[in-house]
DNA sequence: TTGTTGACCTCTT
DNA sequence: CAAGAGGCCAACA
């Protein structure tokens, strides 16, 4: 199912700080002592392939989406975690490579996202609102 | 310990 | 329209 939406500026029903319990239970790891970084690490791991999200999305999900700042800081830490997080697949919420320029090459994020025939035109993906995965709308929480 | 700085986003001048 | 500010939270000096 295809999400066409951007995450709505009205109040969204996953912002409430309360659903953080459950969205523990519903990721994979078990740990219940969850910083809010793994917890970034987890949703991005769940983005299936070829879609990608954006960090505000991310931070939406995640209960306050006023940390999209907090998931972009979490992405630079991602490439030494395991298991491996697919940074490649959270963008800006324009569809823009902002994070490109933190992989080995400058190349490689693009390269990444063609294997998913997730194509990119002057560091945008192309179709973006069709590749756009909203977790909160593909997760159901409740 | 305090301050600054981000792979961001939204609202306000 | 463009530009600024505020909010988030972890890392680092």
């Amino acid at each position: 199912m295809i999400s066409l939406q951007f995450p709505s500026r009205r109040e969204p029903f996953y912002s409430m700080k309360s659903k953080q319990d459950k969205l523990k239970s519903i990721l994979p790891s078990g740990k219940k002592d969850k910083s809010f970084f793994e917890l970034v690490y987890d949703t991005a791991r769940l983005i299936p392939k070829g879609r990608v999200t954006s960090y505000g999305a991310i931070a939406a999900f995640l209960g306050s989406k006023m940390s999209a700042r907090m998931v972009g800081w979490a992405m630079n830490g991602a490439h030494h975690v395991s298991p491996s997080v697919p940074a490649h697949r959270v963008v800006n919420r324009n569809g823009m490579l902002s994070g490109k320029a933190h992989f080995a090459t400058p190349t490689q994020m693009e390269e990444l996202l063609a294997k998913e025939k997730i194509f990119v035109k002057d560091d945008i993906i192309i179709d973006f609102q069709k590749k756009f995965w909203d977790p909160a709308m593909e997760l159901s929480i409740d």
